[in-house]
DNA sequence: CTTTGTGCAAAGGCTTTGCATGCTT
DNA sequence: AAGCATGCAAAGCCTTTGCACAAAG
Protein backbone atom coordinates (compact mmCIF):
# COMPACT_ATOMS: atom_id res chain seq x y z
CA UNK A 1 0.00 0.00 0.00
CA UNK A 2 1.15 3.43 -1.04
CA UNK A 3 -1.08 5.69 1.72
CA UNK A 4 0.37 6.86 4.94
CA UNK A 5 -2.61 5.14 7.30
CA UNK A 6 -2.86 8.31 9.23
CA UNK A 7 -4.87 9.96 6.32
CA UNK A 8 -8.39 8.61 5.66
CA UNK A 9 -9.24 8.27 1.98
CA UNK A 10 -11.14 11.46 0.63
CA UNK A 11 -13.92 11.37 -0.78
CA UNK A 12 -14.94 10.94 -4.07
CA UNK A 13 -15.54 14.10 -6.28
CA UNK A 14 -18.38 13.76 -7.97
CA UNK A 15 -20.92 16.18 -9.26
CA UNK A 16 -23.37 15.29 -6.87
CA UNK A 17 -21.03 16.17 -3.86
CA UNK A 18 -19.99 18.98 -5.45
CA UNK A 19 -23.61 20.48 -5.75
CA UNK A 20 -24.69 19.63 -2.26
CA UNK A 21 -21.27 21.27 -0.96
CA UNK A 22 -21.63 24.62 -3.06
CA UNK A 23 -25.31 25.07 -2.11
CA UNK A 24 -24.13 24.64 1.77
CA UNK A 25 -21.07 27.18 1.27
CA UNK A 26 -23.76 29.93 -0.74
CA UNK A 27 -26.38 29.34 1.98
CA UNK A 28 -25.07 31.22 5.13
CA UNK A 29 -27.55 28.88 7.72
CA UNK A 30 -28.92 26.02 8.65
CA UNK A 31 -31.02 24.42 6.48
CA UNK A 32 -32.18 20.58 6.09
CA UNK A 33 -31.20 17.63 4.20
CA UNK A 34 -34.30 17.77 2.58
CA UNK A 35 -34.71 21.33 1.34
CA UNK A 36 -31.37 20.84 0.13
CA UNK A 37 -32.50 18.17 -1.98
CA UNK A 38 -35.54 20.27 -3.13
CA UNK A 39 -33.63 23.29 -3.72
CA UNK A 40 -31.10 21.17 -5.91
CA UNK A 41 -34.18 19.87 -8.12
CA UNK A 42 -35.67 22.90 -8.80
CA UNK A 43 -32.42 24.77 -9.72
CA UNK A 44 -31.70 21.86 -12.50
CA UNK A 45 -29.51 19.54 -10.60
CA UNK A 46 -30.35 15.65 -10.31
CA UNK A 47 -29.35 15.18 -7.08
CA UNK A 48 -30.66 11.79 -5.50
CA UNK A 49 -32.37 12.59 -1.20
CA UNK A 50 -29.96 9.72 -0.45
CA UNK A 51 -27.31 10.27 -2.02
CA UNK A 52 -27.82 14.02 -0.41
CA UNK A 53 -28.19 12.71 3.30
CA UNK A 54 -25.09 10.29 2.56
CA UNK A 55 -23.08 13.49 1.42
CA UNK A 56 -24.28 15.22 4.20
CA UNK A 57 -23.01 12.39 6.74
CA UNK A 58 -19.60 12.45 5.43
CA UNK A 59 -19.36 15.76 5.80
CA UNK A 60 -20.25 16.10 9.61
CA UNK A 61 -18.08 13.11 9.71
CA UNK A 62 -15.07 15.04 8.17
CA UNK A 63 -16.22 18.06 10.50
CA UNK A 64 -17.00 20.61 7.57
CA UNK A 65 -20.35 20.66 8.62
CA UNK A 66 -22.11 21.51 12.08
CA UNK A 67 -25.76 20.31 12.85
CA UNK A 68 -28.40 20.73 14.63
CA UNK A 69 -32.06 19.22 15.62
CA UNK A 70 -35.03 21.98 14.79
CA UNK A 71 -37.92 21.67 16.98
CA UNK A 72 -39.55 19.40 14.94
CA UNK A 73 -36.91 16.41 14.83
CA UNK A 74 -35.49 17.73 11.80
CA UNK A 75 -31.60 17.75 11.57
CA UNK A 76 -30.02 21.19 10.15
CA UNK A 77 -26.77 21.56 8.63
CA UNK A 78 -24.68 24.69 8.05
CA UNK A 79 -20.92 24.80 6.94
CA UNK A 80 -19.00 24.91 9.82
CA UNK A 81 -15.97 27.69 8.62
CA UNK A 82 -18.98 30.55 9.21
CA UNK A 83 -18.06 32.39 12.50
CA UNK A 84 -19.73 30.24 15.34
CA UNK A 85 -22.73 32.19 16.81
CA UNK A 86 -26.42 31.91 18.30
CA UNK A 87 -29.37 32.24 17.07
CA UNK A 88 -32.33 34.18 18.15
CA UNK A 89 -35.47 33.04 16.85
CA UNK A 90 -39.22 34.38 17.16
CA UNK A 91 -41.51 31.28 17.69
CA UNK A 92 -43.98 33.34 15.95
CA UNK A 93 -42.99 34.81 12.60
CA UNK A 94 -39.26 32.91 12.56
CA UNK A 95 -37.10 36.07 12.44
CA UNK A 96 -33.58 35.09 12.76
CA UNK A 97 -31.24 37.73 14.71
CA UNK A 98 -27.61 35.94 14.99
CA UNK A 99 -25.81 36.38 18.03
CA UNK A 100 -22.33 36.94 18.13
CA UNK A 101 -21.23 36.91 21.77
CA UNK A 102 -18.17 35.64 23.65
CA UNK A 103 -20.18 35.56 27.05
CA UNK A 104 -21.44 32.10 26.61
CA UNK A 105 -18.19 30.98 25.04
CA UNK A 106 -16.80 31.88 27.94
CA UNK A 107 -19.27 30.21 30.20
CA UNK A 108 -19.28 26.68 28.30
CA UNK A 109 -15.43 26.49 28.39
CA UNK A 110 -15.75 27.75 32.69
CA UNK A 111 -17.88 25.15 33.13
CA UNK A 112 -16.39 22.02 30.85
CA UNK A 113 -13.51 23.15 32.91
CA UNK A 114 -15.00 23.00 36.76
CA UNK A 115 -16.27 19.66 35.45
CA UNK A 116 -12.93 18.32 34.02
CA UNK A 117 -14.52 17.75 30.59
CA UNK A 118 -12.44 18.16 27.40
CA UNK A 119 -12.79 18.79 23.70
CA UNK A 120 -16.10 20.29 24.31
CA UNK A 121 -18.63 21.82 21.83
CA UNK A 122 -22.33 23.67 22.80
CA UNK A 123 -25.78 24.80 21.19
CA UNK A 124 -27.67 27.38 22.51
CA UNK A 125 -31.08 28.25 21.49
CA UNK A 126 -32.68 31.28 22.35
CA UNK A 127 -36.40 31.17 21.49
CA UNK A 128 -39.31 33.96 22.14
CA UNK A 129 -41.37 36.84 20.67
CA UNK A 130 -40.13 39.51 18.57
CA UNK A 131 -41.39 42.63 19.18
CA UNK A 132 -43.55 42.75 16.20
CA UNK A 133 -44.93 39.62 17.44
CA UNK A 134 -45.09 40.30 20.99
CA UNK A 135 -48.07 42.92 20.30
CA UNK B 1 -74.24 26.75 28.32
CA UNK B 2 -73.32 27.04 32.21
CA UNK B 3 -69.40 27.46 31.99
CA UNK B 4 -66.77 30.67 32.12
CA UNK B 5 -65.24 30.96 28.68
CA UNK B 6 -62.31 31.95 30.20
CA UNK B 7 -61.40 28.59 31.84
CA UNK B 8 -60.41 25.97 29.67
CA UNK B 9 -61.87 22.73 30.40
CA UNK B 10 -59.70 20.16 32.45
CA UNK B 11 -58.12 16.99 31.03
CA UNK B 12 -60.49 14.28 32.73
CA UNK B 13 -58.84 11.78 35.39
CA UNK B 14 -58.01 8.19 33.84
CA UNK B 15 -55.70 6.12 35.10
CA UNK B 16 -53.46 6.00 31.90
CA UNK B 17 -52.80 9.64 32.46
CA UNK B 18 -52.30 9.70 36.03
CA UNK B 19 -49.88 7.17 35.09
CA UNK B 20 -47.75 8.73 32.45
CA UNK B 21 -47.83 12.26 35.35
CA UNK B 22 -46.49 9.69 38.09
CA UNK B 23 -44.03 8.04 36.46
CA UNK B 24 -42.58 11.66 34.94
CA UNK B 25 -43.21 13.07 38.86
CA UNK B 26 -41.10 10.21 39.60
CA UNK B 27 -38.55 10.23 36.97
CA UNK B 28 -36.49 13.58 37.54
CA UNK B 29 -34.76 13.94 34.01
CA UNK B 30 -35.91 14.18 30.23
CA UNK B 31 -37.67 10.87 29.03
CA UNK B 32 -38.80 9.87 25.60
CA UNK B 33 -42.44 8.88 24.95
CA UNK B 34 -41.37 5.44 23.89
CA UNK B 35 -39.23 5.04 26.34
CA UNK B 36 -42.20 6.21 29.13
CA UNK B 37 -44.29 3.92 27.08
CA UNK B 38 -41.80 1.04 27.71
CA UNK B 39 -41.46 1.59 31.35
CA UNK B 40 -45.22 1.41 31.94
CA UNK B 41 -45.55 -1.45 30.01
CA UNK B 42 -42.96 -3.15 32.19
CA UNK B 43 -43.96 -1.87 35.22
CA UNK B 44 -47.55 -4.02 34.34
CA UNK B 45 -49.54 -0.71 33.67
CA UNK B 46 -51.36 -0.89 30.09
CA UNK B 47 -50.85 2.58 28.47
CA UNK B 48 -50.92 2.69 24.86
CA UNK B 49 -48.32 4.46 22.85
CA UNK B 50 -50.82 6.93 21.17
CA UNK B 51 -52.69 7.39 24.74
CA UNK B 52 -48.56 8.61 25.99
CA UNK B 53 -48.46 10.68 22.85
CA UNK B 54 -51.64 12.63 23.61
CA UNK B 55 -50.81 12.64 27.38
CA UNK B 56 -47.34 14.10 26.88
CA UNK B 57 -49.64 16.81 23.98
CA UNK B 58 -51.33 17.64 26.93
CA UNK B 59 -49.02 18.47 29.18
CA UNK B 60 -47.39 20.60 27.29
CA UNK B 61 -49.87 22.71 26.42
CA UNK B 62 -50.64 23.35 30.01
CA UNK B 63 -47.51 23.86 30.09
CA UNK B 64 -47.09 21.26 33.22
CA UNK B 65 -43.48 20.04 30.64
CA UNK B 66 -40.59 21.29 29.00
CA UNK B 67 -38.88 19.61 25.99
CA UNK B 68 -36.04 19.26 24.06
CA UNK B 69 -35.49 17.29 21.01
CA UNK B 70 -32.90 14.94 21.36
CA UNK B 71 -29.43 14.73 18.73
CA UNK B 72 -31.38 12.04 17.48
CA UNK B 73 -34.22 13.73 16.88
CA UNK B 74 -36.54 11.84 19.91
CA UNK B 75 -38.06 14.65 21.47
CA UNK B 76 -37.15 14.11 25.19
CA UNK B 77 -40.62 15.37 28.31
CA UNK B 78 -39.32 16.56 31.69
CA UNK B 79 -41.77 17.68 34.30
CA UNK B 80 -41.04 21.60 34.38
CA UNK B 81 -41.67 22.35 38.21
CA UNK B 82 -37.71 21.28 38.87
CA UNK B 83 -35.13 23.62 39.19
CA UNK B 84 -34.16 25.19 35.91
CA UNK B 85 -30.73 23.81 35.11
CA UNK B 86 -28.68 22.91 32.21
CA UNK B 87 -26.80 19.37 31.28
CA UNK B 88 -22.78 18.49 30.49
CA UNK B 89 -22.60 15.36 28.64
CA UNK B 90 -20.03 12.89 27.95
CA UNK B 91 -19.75 12.55 24.34
CA UNK B 92 -18.61 9.13 25.13
CA UNK B 93 -20.22 7.32 28.24
CA UNK B 94 -22.85 9.47 28.40
CA UNK B 95 -22.24 10.60 31.84
CA UNK B 96 -24.34 13.44 32.59
CA UNK B 97 -23.94 16.63 35.32
CA UNK B 98 -26.28 18.76 36.01
CA UNK B 99 -25.38 22.38 35.92
CA UNK B 100 -27.21 25.40 37.83
CA UNK B 101 -25.78 28.46 37.07
CA UNK B 102 -27.43 31.99 36.50
CA UNK B 103 -24.87 33.25 34.27
CA UNK B 104 -26.33 31.88 31.08
CA UNK B 105 -29.96 32.31 32.24
CA UNK B 106 -28.73 36.39 32.56
CA UNK B 107 -27.30 35.76 29.28
CA UNK B 108 -29.97 34.74 27.48
CA UNK B 109 -32.24 37.76 28.99
CA UNK B 110 -29.82 40.08 27.75
CA UNK B 111 -29.46 39.29 24.88
CA UNK B 112 -33.57 38.91 24.09
CA UNK B 113 -33.56 42.16 25.76
CA UNK B 114 -31.11 44.25 23.34
CA UNK B 115 -33.40 42.56 20.59
CA UNK B 116 -36.57 43.86 22.04
CA UNK B 117 -37.64 40.03 22.00
CA UNK B 118 -40.03 38.82 24.87
CA UNK B 119 -40.98 35.69 26.64
CA UNK B 120 -37.70 33.86 25.69
CA UNK B 121 -36.84 30.42 26.85
CA UNK B 122 -33.75 29.04 25.74
CA UNK B 123 -32.14 25.80 25.85
CA UNK B 124 -28.17 24.91 26.55
CA UNK B 125 -26.77 21.84 25.84
CA UNK B 126 -22.78 21.34 26.24
CA UNK B 127 -21.43 18.28 25.13
CA UNK B 128 -17.78 17.51 25.65
CA UNK B 129 -15.32 14.24 27.03
CA UNK B 130 -15.31 13.71 30.86
CA UNK B 131 -11.60 13.00 32.67
CA UNK B 132 -12.36 9.13 32.18
CA UNK B 133 -12.76 8.91 28.75
CA UNK B 134 -10.36 11.87 27.64
CA UNK B 135 -7.53 9.29 28.58
C1' DC C 1 -76.54 11.06 28.32
C1' DT C 2 -72.90 13.78 26.32
C1' DT C 3 -68.31 14.54 25.82
C1' DT C 4 -63.70 13.31 26.11
C1' DG C 5 -60.20 9.61 26.28
C1' DT C 6 -58.36 5.17 24.65
C1' DG C 7 -56.62 1.53 21.52
C1' DC C 8 -55.41 -0.18 17.43
C1' DA C 9 -53.84 0.15 13.12
C1' DA C 10 -52.82 2.87 9.27
C1' DA C 11 -50.56 6.78 7.54
C1' DG C 12 -46.93 10.47 7.53
C1' DG C 13 -42.35 12.55 7.63
C1' DC C 14 -37.44 12.15 8.03
C1' DT C 15 -33.62 9.16 7.56
C1' DT C 16 -31.13 4.87 6.56
C1' DT C 17 -30.05 0.76 3.93
C1' DG C 18 -29.79 -3.13 0.27
C1' DC C 19 -28.60 -3.89 -4.18
C1' DA C 20 -27.59 -3.36 -8.98
C1' DT C 21 -25.52 0.04 -11.90
C1' DG C 22 -22.46 3.99 -13.11
C1' DC C 23 -18.57 6.87 -12.54
C1' DT C 24 -14.03 8.22 -10.50
C1' DT C 25 -9.42 7.14 -10.00
C1' DA D 1 -10.11 -2.75 -14.07
C1' DA D 2 -11.36 -2.05 -9.09
C1' DG D 3 -13.84 0.24 -5.80
C1' DC D 4 -16.42 3.85 -4.09
C1' DA D 5 -20.75 6.62 -5.20
C1' DT D 6 -25.46 6.87 -6.89
C1' DG D 7 -30.41 5.90 -7.39
C1' DC D 8 -34.32 3.75 -6.41
C1' DA D 9 -37.25 1.57 -3.54
C1' DA D 10 -38.03 -0.71 0.64
C1' DA D 11 -37.65 -0.57 5.42
C1' DG D 12 -37.07 1.74 10.09
C1' DC D 13 -38.09 5.14 13.68
C1' DC D 14 -40.79 8.37 15.97
C1' DT D 15 -45.05 10.58 15.89
C1' DT D 16 -49.79 11.67 14.44
C1' DT D 17 -54.45 10.57 13.06
C1' DG D 18 -59.06 8.09 11.92
C1' DC D 19 -62.43 5.53 13.82
C1' DA D 20 -65.13 2.66 16.86
C1' DC D 21 -65.53 1.66 21.60
C1' DA D 22 -65.11 2.71 26.61
C1' DA D 23 -65.08 5.71 30.41
C1' DA D 24 -65.68 10.15 32.91
C1' DG D 25 -68.52 13.83 34.48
Amino acid sequence: MTNDRSLRAMPRRTRQREAVAELLTRHPDFISAQRIHALLASSGAQVGLATVYRSLAQMVADGLLDTIVSDSGEVLYRQCSSAHHHHLVCRSCGTTVEVHDTQVEQWAESVARAHDFADVQHRVEVVGLCQACAS
